[in-house]
DNA sequence: TTAGGGTTAG
């Protein structure tokens, strides 16, 4: 041991004072040479940072000592970490071409995932220029065997497409075909997918369709992933017609494929196309797995059709799948939406004794559940659980809490959980800001909620559609519809989309200001742009008719809700009631009532009065 | 060594 310390010393004292004696006169091979002697004597660790040896380092006496087949690839490796570790010399940096001299090095001994790491580091190094036509001549001119060139190529199109670099992955793939090379399937993955994630999603169908072209084989895989991406944008016709196309060319869908339509018609509320795809796998034979079923109880879960859930729920366990967490959660939730905790609670019970981990997404189902209900100390008490199990608060239940006690109109308790969120360096986000804005409007604080949703920019929130649809609610509620106009239109400027509420907040303003001509003109416009009028759409405009006296325009849109699926609701009634007891309609406002009744609401006190006017009404 | 999932605001 002590010899070996003593050569080294000895070593390094010479390379100094070699290369100290006459420095600018050594050539990069003789530099490259000294390095290279002391590397195979002693190692990398016997290199100093401060050595004037390494001092006359530059690119060419790199690349010489990193190709030197003299020296193992290992130290070739310690010895370009130990550069790159090494800030002093800032008059050395490894190029490019250092990088790819150790690739293929890594290459032929094998070891890909190291040359990966190395390829990885250089990508995304921005000092260097990774721009495909130069990696592709460094490649060209570094790989001295020829099947290593397309396989650092796809190495090279791998990995700029997994840093979502993927202009360079598209370019490296047409630099490849236009090579001739035969190009990967799997490579390609790696692209599509980087094109999903960056939400290009024509970008991946132009992609797909060029791998098409390309004669690369095509597997459900590709298929799968361009179909998810469409369908997430709500592109299913388009999804449609690839899946047909590629069933020409012999590449089948599988249950991914069905499950990404499945999900896509679920989220747009059309249960009628769902059950097609349902029963178009049962005549493919493909069968349904867990995540199927995930999709249908989440599905139905989020539109109230707790029942069809819990249907779906037990199909799955009469068919032998196993449920997992993700599948109590949905049910979960579906239960806590419709406000039935007790059966939430079942459930909760039921996965723990089979074993199953409750996730923050469990926990936060119940306690959203609990918040809705107005169980505050309940919600509270499932914090204190989720914590001791060691599972971390994040915003989503934060946000949930807040709205809790934004409901129960406590805004200091509200309050005081901003602060604690904040301290514990979680994000106030957009929800934050549009649920303690709600809660200020609930407690009659609206001028405050303006501010603060005014404010929100200059702390670096975006706003988005529910926290302009709420300021134009609060200004249609001030009855100044001269500002709710404004909002609307910045809107489309800063480019924040609409929604079926955004259009409900305006109408009902109209509809309150009697001011039908405008309101109508609206529900016109929303159904033109493909935003469906909903219970509150109708309810506002049935509302205005009725005050207005004009009852045969408030039936007619009375009529039309069950045509068009949607459930009257006890606020409906009231407004049509109040309308045909106002002109006079005694009989039909008593028949209302009666059909109100008979569907299971319960009629409020203005239903009550309405009838009572009524009576008086008909009477005079 | 490639594809799909659950909680929040109007």
């Amino acid at each position: 041991m002590a010899t070996i310390q003593k050569q080294r010393t000895k070593l390094l004292s010479n390379l100094r004072l070699s290369s100290e004696s006459n420095p600018s006169c050594r050539s990069n091979q003789e530099v490259a040479d000294q390095i290279s002697k002391t590397l195979i004597s002693s190692g990398c660790n016997s290199l100093q940072p401060t050595s004037s040896l390494l001092s006359n380092l530059d690119s060419e006496a790199a690349h010489l000592v990193l190709s030197n087949p003299a020296l193992k690839t290992r130290t070739c490796v310690d010895f370009f970490n130990f550069l790159n570790r090494s800030q002093t010399f800032a008059s050395y940096k490894h190029d490019l071409r250092a990088y790819l001299t150790l690739i293929c090095r890594l290459f032929k001994d094998r070891r890909f995932a190291a040359a990966k790491n190395i390829l990885i580091s250089a990508v995304l190094n921005e000092h260097l220029n990774c721009r495909v036509s130069i990696v592709a001549s460094l490649v060209e001119s570094c790989c001295t065997e020829s099947w290593m060139h397309g396989k650092l190529l796809d190495m090279l199109f791998r990995v700029y497409a997994e840093s979502n670099k993927c202009e360079e992955a598209l370019e490296t793939f047409d630099y490849m075909k236009s090579i001739g090379l035969n190009i990967d399937e799997r490579s390609c993955t790696f692209c599509l997918l980087a094109l999903k994630r960056s939400d290009q999603v024509d970008s991946a169908l132009g992609f797909f369709l060029r791998m098409l072209k390309s004669d690369v084989k095509i597997s459900v895989f590709s298929l799968t992933i361009v179909v998810d991406a469409l369908c997430k944008r709500g592109d299913i016709t388009r999804a449609k017609e690839l899946i047909e196309e590629m069933g020409r060319r012999g590449v089948e869908p599988n249950v991914v494929t069905y499950n990404s339509l499945i999900d896509a018609y679920l989220k747009r509320g059309d249960f009628q196309q769902v059950n097609e795809i349902l029963n178009l796998m049962v005549r493919k034979g493909v069968v349904p797995n867990v995540r199927t079923y995930t999709f249908l109880i989440d599905g139905f879960s989020s539109s109230g059709k707790i029942h069809e859930a819990e249907r779906v729920f037990k199909e799955m366990k009469s068919t032998g799948v196993e449920a997992d967490i993700y599948v109590y959660t949905s049910l979960i939730g579906g239960h806590c939406r419709v406000g039935n905790i007790r059966k939430a609670f079942q459930l909760f019970d039921e996965l723990t004794e089979r074993g199953l981990s409750p996730t923050a997404h469990t926990y936060g189902s119940l306690i959203s559940g609990l918040c809705k209900v107005g169980q505050m100390n309940a919600a509270m008490t499932l914090i204190n659980d989720m914590q001791s199990k060691g599972i971390d608060l994040n915003e989503v239940i934060f946000n949930t809490l807040m709205d809790g006690y934004c409901k129960q109109k406590m805004m200091d308790e509200a309050l005081k959980l901003q602060v604690l969120m904040e301290k514990k360096g979680l994000v106030v986000d957009v929800f934050t800001y549009n649920t303690m804005a709600s809660g200020l409007c609930k407690s009659n604080r609206s001028n405050e909620a303006k501010t603060l949703l005014l404010s929100m920019t200059e702390r670096g929130v975006s706003p988005n559609t529910v926290t302009c649809t709420t300021l134009i609610d609060i200004y249609c509620k001030e009855g100044d519809m001269v500002e709710a106009r404004r909002v609307f239109r910045d809107m489309e400027k800063m480019g924040v989309e609409y929604s079926t509420v955004t259009y409900n907040a305006l109408i009902d303003g109209y509809s309150k200001k009697e001011n039908m001509k405008d309101a109508n003109k609206l529900r016109d416009e929303m159904e033109e742009r493909g935003f469906m009028p909903d219970v509150y759409t109708y309810t506002s405009l049935i509302h205005g008719h009725s005050v207005q006296g004009k009852v045969e325009e408030a039936l007619k849109l009375f009529n039309e809700m069950p045509e068009r699926g949607l459930q009257r609701n006890v606020v409906t009634y009231a407004a049509m009631i109040s309308g045909l007891s106002k002109a006079g309609r005694s009989d039909e406002a008593f028949r209302l009532y009666d059909e109100m009744i008979e569907a299971g609401l319960k009629p409020d006190d203005s239903v009550y009065s309405s009838l009572v006017g009524s009576l008086h009404t008909a009477g005079s």
